[in-house]
DNA sequence: ACAACTCTGTCAATGTTTTGTAAAGGTTTA
DNA sequence: TAAACCTTTACAAAACATTGACAGAGTTGT
């Protein structure tokens, strides 16, 4: 039925041996002895590789500088691979071969990435932008994630809503994906017991997780613990589930702009149950769109990328000083 | 400490060296002499040890040092070792044959695992449940989990949910521990490239999801490929979806029960927007209070766990023969 | 007490396997 | 036509395996 699922990604060996970190004459040795990739070939017979068969062979590279021997890992799955390498005591991060892609290589794989995931979301497919996300974790690096795929791609997705090109439902989907994903992220950096706690989630009305769903991630990769609650909750139960964990931080994403007063409403009852103590932090796109309510409360918002992980941090150093 | 993939991970002999503190000429004496650790050979006879084999010599290279003479202990258990650590008297374990664990112990195992994921759920402790969610299924195996953990976590939850004693905050807080957890269960069994395809969801009003995603997850481990959207859509969303996708079937959740007509209403529209080739199956806690619709409209009303998977497998057949 | 014996870690000699790299010579691609 | 690939074959360093031996420490038997 659907026979035309992965001729969407095409490379030559040497793109290959670039990417993943392993000479080309390497990577063929690998697969005529031990079938670590088996690529497909041209009409002339030169072999064709796909963006999984890289992150394979990224991993395998990180396995056998950690002291695995190839014969041995070579024919692992994905998913083995990234276990081994996450049990592994001595995470070596070390520049273990002499191929190190500059930033801008870096940034243009994520924009890369961040065409096909758009693809897969406008086709409605769950299954290959989930296996996009995977490959371009494994390449980019949790951080690079975030920063250049997810979050170019959400914006993109909330203005492709506003035009009409994509439905709610692509968004419900592709918040699904991405929430399924947390698994693994949160795998990739298991954080301390003493880490500060953050509760994430949206107030009543506001439907869209997406934002909610990133900074939610972005916390976790800065080392906090965090509860994710969902969105569209109204005040007193986020506050319920602020008072139970401890959390010392809150944040709220405000996505749609409504011109009645719900918000607003709520995050003044919010603020009053949850105390100065916890701190109010509200991002999202329509976040100005409730500038005056935000000021009269006293949130901070959230104005970029950089800008959160910058509260972020200032909130963790004050929590371990209060703490010691 | 989270995966135990232990069977996956292999090593030889300089790795384990350096891992266990033990060098390679004694490691091969200590197996020669007393058959202390038993490795696999490569093809070419080269020692294969496992994540065990390491933490074995690990405690062997302990108790040595600490005086105890290596002919004595090298054929202790794991556990024997780490008595003999503690200053334990040795309670040498029995014969270690592959004991199976009954059906009956299972059952007890699943409730045991049950009690203490509500008390995590209770205390708001959503770190503690996950974590016993992922011990729950590599112990339990995914049907188990799903039937004899996870079903009944969830009636209790809501039971609970009426009389008071949980909030709204705590499902929601439940359903995304839940949903983060779909990444390993799908993962433990990856689905055909023809799977018949289905679309879950819950019409607008029901904000409820812990049934829809309870349905996500069984609908896969039976081997569809399942696309899950979230709670709480219109119609002509969910219809979307399914056109998208070219689903067969449509499972929506009704956790609760209004008196108001949207549920009807909505039921009603979606029957005419997807047609009578896709199957419509309904099912949750409150689903019997729309029985007069559901009997209009025509749609399947799961009524048990085992009466879900035969639902699924009737279609799943059906699907087959069609495409063939 | 003293010789004989066992236990245990270490080494050396010698041969094999694994694994990254490279050269030679032909083919495909752009 | 040049650059990039392909296959085959080869090579050498590193890592392993096996066998056998040796010496210090502790035990045993007489």
């Amino acid at each position: 039925m659907t026979g035309f699922n992965d001729d969407s990604a095409q490379y030559l060996i040497s793109t290959v041996s670039k990417r993943s970190g392993v000479k080309s004459d390497l990577v063929r040795a690998w697969e005529r002895r031990y079938q670590a990739v088996t690529p497909k070939r041209t009409a002339g017979g030169h072999r064709v590789y796909t963006d999984q068969d890289i992150a394979r062979l990224k991993l395998l590279n990180l396995a056998t500088s950690n002291g695995h021997s190839i014969s041995q890992i070579a024919q692992f799955s994905l998913d083995d691979l990234k276990n081994l390498l996450n049990n592994e005591p001595v995470a070596i991060t070390q520049p273990l071969n002499g191929i190190t892609p500059s930033a801008s290589d870096r940034i243009h794989l994520a924009e890369d990435y961040m065409e096909k995931c758009y693809a897969a979301v406008l086709a409605f497919d769950a299954k290959k932008l989930e296996s996009h996300f995977e490959n371009a974790i494994v390449e980019l690096g949790s951080e690079a994630f975030i920063e250049h795929l997810l979050t170019p791609l959400l914006t993109r997705i909330g203005e492709r809503w506003k035009t009409g090109e994509l439905r709610p439902v692509h968004e419900h989907m592709t918040s699904s994906v991405i929430r399924s994903l947390t698994y693994i992220l949160r795998n990739n950096n298991p954080c301390a017991a003493n880490a500060p706690r953050m509760i994430v989630s949206t107030p009543i009305g506001q439907l869209h997780e997406l934002g909610a769903l990133l900074a939610a991630i972005m916390a976790e990769l800065s080392g906090w613990q965090v509860t994710y609650l969902g969105a569209n909750l109204p005040a007193e139960e986020i506050a319920a589930g602020v008072k139970f964990t401890h959390a010392c931080a809150l944040t709220l994403s405000l996505s749609f702009a409504t011109d009645d007063h719900v918000v607003a409403k709520e995050l003044r009852r919010l603020k009053k149950l949850i105390g100065n103590n916890v701190a109010l932090i509200v991002g999202g796109r329509s976040a100005s769109h409730y500038q005056a309510v935000l000021n009269e409360v006293g949130v901070l918002n959230i104005q970029s990328y950089g800008h959160f992980r910058q509260i972020l941090n200032q909130l963790s150093a004050r929590n371990m000083e209060q703490e010691s």
